[in-house]
RNA sequence: ACGGGAGUGGUGAAACGGUAUCACAGCAGUCUCCAAAACUGCUUUUCCAGGUUCAAAUCCUGGCUCCCGUG
């Protein structure tokens, strides 16, 4: 069985650092898993490039860092909306073709959705988005959007937990579901990574405090990197204040002082909050993946660790039939 | 030092003498296509000491602390 290495955990833990190192050791190449670094310019804010200073060339497909190569990175623009569906059916179509070019695929995953989509695969994604449904449905309210569901479909509301029940977008998705189940897109029928691959998950834990510190250590290194002048470029680009907005966490904040809502103090204070409230929901969702095998990054050697980890793993021999 | 004002969770605020409330932060969590998103639950408070009152964050007295003005 061919074989998948995964490395996941929250931001700011040397994700990226870390799969260079195995890639360079395990012949290997990087898939991003970041819904983010999908974008073509946000390059700083998401950190695309490793935290030590290496040589990077950026080609049409993929970026080699380190001469290491690293995919799904810039494959969309940040002006159209990326979805799990999207991700998953690229990705996995990369990670097949380094594996028949006989490398070692390595996920590299800070999104937990895109991770659990790439890894086990998601039946519900075959079901399309109706954006005409949804700019009707946008303008109800909660309990609009609720009466609507359980008219519809009693007993989908019924499996739904107090807090769903209360999300206007899993509500309206659930809605979409419903109306759309008839429409089954034929062309995306897939399976899980999972179930054709061997799979190593490496994951990638820090005290709390330390996490937070790091986050902060890093948020004024991408500042002096240069990040409001990412912003203002992807702007000058034609990218809307509003639309930068959405994409979360630094582009938020950056477009909030773009547009003079904020100073730059509030920004580094906004942001510093919101990352490590991003991390922690990170940690969270993380926590409750099956079969990870963790490390703390603040323990000595713990990069050799995982190299021992991997290399047990990756000259293993599988004893059931291919 | 004098005059004036203010002290309510970690922070910012609300409460005619009548159940101390809200937002943010914090903690825990949800999750099958906006996921760096969206959403849920929980914790924590009346500066101190007296007094008036059936009842005080609220009124009175004293103390402490802070702010503004004058010196």
């Amino acid at each position: 069985m061919k074989k998948v290495l995964v490395i996941l955990g929250p931001t700011a833990t040397g994700k990226t650092d870390l799969g260079l190192f195995l890639a360079k050791k395990f012949n290997g190449e990087l898939v991003s898993c970041d819904s983010r670094q999908v974008y073509r310019g946000l390059d700083i804010g998401t950190g695309k490039e490793a935290s030590k200073k290496l040589e990077v060339k950026k080609q049409k497909c993929f970026w080699e860092i380190d001469g290491i190569k690293t995919w799904m990175y810039d494959v969309a623009d940040p002006q159209t909306r990326y979805a799990v569906k999207d991700y998953v059916g690229a990705a996995c179509r990369i990670i097949d073709e380094i594996t028949q070019k006989g490398k070692l695929p390595i996920v590299v995953g800070g999104t937990g959705l895109y991770l659990r989509g790439l890894l086990d695969g998601f039946s519900n994604l075959a079901i399309p988005v109706d954006e005409k449904l949804r700019r009707k449905l946008q303008g109800l309210s909660l309990h609009e959007l609720q009466k609507k569901l359980q008219e519809l479909s009693p007993s989908r509301w019924e499996k739904m937990n107090d807090s769903d029940r209360s999300n206007p977008r899993r509500l309206l998705r659930s809605i979409e579901l419903v109306i759309m189940y008839g429409f089954i897109d034929q062309q995306v029928k897939y399976r899980g990574l999972n179930q054709r691959f061997k799979i190593l998950k490496i994951g990638l834990t820090v005290p709390r405090e330390v996490l937070n510190s790091r986050i902060d250590l890093r948020l004024k290194a991408r500042l002096d990197q240069g990040l409001v002048e990412e912003a203002k470029k992807l702007q000058a680009e034609g990218l809307s204040l509003e639309r930068m907005k959405e994409l979360g966490l630094e582009y938020s904040g950056l477009a909030r002082l773009l547009g003079k809502e904020i100073s730059r103090e509030e920004m580094i204070k906004i942001l510093s909050l919101k990352i490590h409230q991003y991390a922690k929901r990170q940690v969270t969702w993380f926590r409750k993946e099956q079969d990870v095998n963790w490390f703390d990054i603040t323990k000595d050697n713990f990069a050799l660790q995982v190299e021992k980890c991997v290399r047990e793993w990756y000259y293993s021999v599988d004893e059931q039939t291919d």
